[in-house]
RNA sequence: GGUGAGGUGGCUGAGUGGUCGAAAGCAGCGCUUUGCUAAAGCGCCAUACCCCAAAAGGGUAUCGAGGGUUCGAAUCCCUCCCUCACCGCCA
């Protein structure tokens, strides 16, 4: 979340920046402003009664040591605190409405994102290797078929539809795929593994912005108000909630391979067909807590660390830096990594790096300790290393030779223990 | 699931009704001593918010969370969350 002391000193630049997402966030800083305001006067009168507390209370400990008369004092605190109770009421309506107003409120967006509404004002900010010359490529949904690599309708007769079931060869393909890339992290990218736990505390989906703004494409157990997690950056990334890291140990870079829960509610009709778009799929996540002068480097870094992914596979992508309109509720500048589907004759998006500045960390009071001992929030970042079933449908794609059998790249043979599939 | 113990500052840990935002130690910062390092000595060192144009300064809150008792709560009572130990159950 933004911080208020900003939006009190900066109305207007808050209100512009936020203008360039195109959304109505404008209209939450008036009404920040005004809960703020009288949240302060509250406080303030509340203030000054906690004090007058104070010091009578303290008065009568001093007259029955002396053995002093109490009871008209006595009668004073008495009303005094019932006037304190219920300005401390009211006071704590204020604070949670602000509180409510502010997580409700999106980031600022970067100085250098491209201004625009829609992805069509997204800058392509380079490209890598070429589109494969294929003649009449078949789309990952055939060759998934032909090869029997995996099975959607036996997975809707399991799940219904939009949960992908891998199988045999397509199993082993995902699982070389996931191995391969948590081992280039790890060794070469200095990225410490983490195997973190599915479910999560509602917390942990405010901290990093899935909540309040995104329930409806959450799936919750209501029970015990545990969420499934969408993405592994929601564990990862709340790991040191709550803390006050040394300087030190920044930044810390963290690896980790989950399934990814989503609703996709309202997605119905777009981009469904095959594996492209699930309510169940495994994704490598990269995240970084980092200080804050070194944050826009760490973006890169990381978008790097993710693209060399592709180009291990030999993998033609592009990225695409989101213009403010595109940009997601939390992120101040986002890279999307979008690698090429010779199948669908489109660039499909596989990775989403972002830098989140201290809006995060704010939320999740994630801090760490300065060179002058000054405790600041930290920046943290996240993007795919990468999404499984897009990665696995362009790899699928661009690897088949005409006979429809599929050569695995070299770099990812020890991994699947083969040089190719065919049935 | 049952029983018991416990949650205090960056960390360890004392504190059972007022003068406690909290002893002590560690870590950190500054100074002194020193050829350098080490060691020693001295001092400083929680966070958030509010008031103030700002600085200086002042104030309030915070001892897991919420509620209660009381003139007054880290301290007493209740509820919840979490941690640890043992027992039961189970991959």
């Amino acid at each position: 979340m933004l911080d208020i002391r900003l939006i009190r000193e900066k109305p207007d630049l808050v209100r512009e920046r936020l203008a360039t997402r195109g959304g109505d966030d404008g209209a939450k800083i008036d009404e920040v402003l005004r809960v703020d305001g009288e949240r302060r006067k509250l406080e303030t009168a509340l203030q000054h009664l906690n004090a007058e507390r104070r010091r009578l209370s303290k008065e009568i400990g001093g007259k029955r040591a002396a053995s002093g008369a109490t009871a008209e004092l006595e009668a004073r605190v008495r009303e005094v605190g019932d006037e304190i109770i219920d300005l401390n009421k009211r006071t704590s309506v204020a604070e949670e409405e602000q509180n409510n107003l502010l997580l409700e409120i999106a980031n600022l967006p970067h100085e250098s994102v491209p201004i625009g509404k829609d992805p069509g004002a997204n800058r392509v900010v380079r490209s890598w290797g070429e589109k494969p010359r294929l003649t009449e490529p078949a789309d990952h949904v055939a060759l998934g078929a032909k090869l029997k690599l995996f099975d959607l309708e036996r997975a809707a007769k399991l799940s219904g539809s939009g949960f992908i079931c891998f199988t045999d060869a397509g199993a082993r393909l995902e699982r070389a795929l996931i191995n391969f890339m948590i081992e280039l992290h790890v060794r070469e990218h200095g990225y410490i593994e983490i195997s973190p736990p599915f479910l999560v505390r509602r917390d942990c989906m405010i901290g990093t912005a899935q909540l309040p703004k995104l329930e409806a494409d959450m799936y919750g157990l209501e029970e015990n108000q545990l969420f499934l997690v969408p993405t592994a950056e929601v564990p990862l990334t709340n790991l040191h909630c709550d803390e006050i890291l040394n300087i030190a140990d920044l930044p810390k870079k963290f690896v980790a391979c989950t399934p990814c829960f989503r609703r996709e509610a309202g997605a119905a009709g777009r981009e469904t067909r095959g594996i492209i778009r699930v309510h169940q799929f495994d994704k490598v996540e990269l995240v970084k807590i980092a200080r804050p002068e070194r944050s826009y480097d760490e973006l890169e870094s990381l978008t790097g660390d993710a693209e060399r992914v592709l180009q291990l596979l030999g993998l033609h992508y592009r990225v695409v830096e989101l213009c403010t309109g595109d940009l997601s509720f939390g992120s101040a500048k986002t890279h999307d990594i979008e690698v090429w589907s010779p199948g669908q004759n489109a660039y499909l998006e596989v990775s989403s790096c972002s830098d989140f500045e201290d809006f995060q960390a704010r939320r999740m009071r994630l801090r760490y300790k300065d060179s002058q001992g000054k405790n600041r929030f930290c920046h943290t970042l996240n993007g795919s290393g990468l999404a499984l079933p897009r990665l696995f449908a362009a790899l699928i794609e661009t690897a088949q030779q005409t006979d429809r059998s599929i050569r695995i790249p070299e770099k990812l043979q020890p991994y699947f223990g083969g040089a190719e599939i065919r049935l």
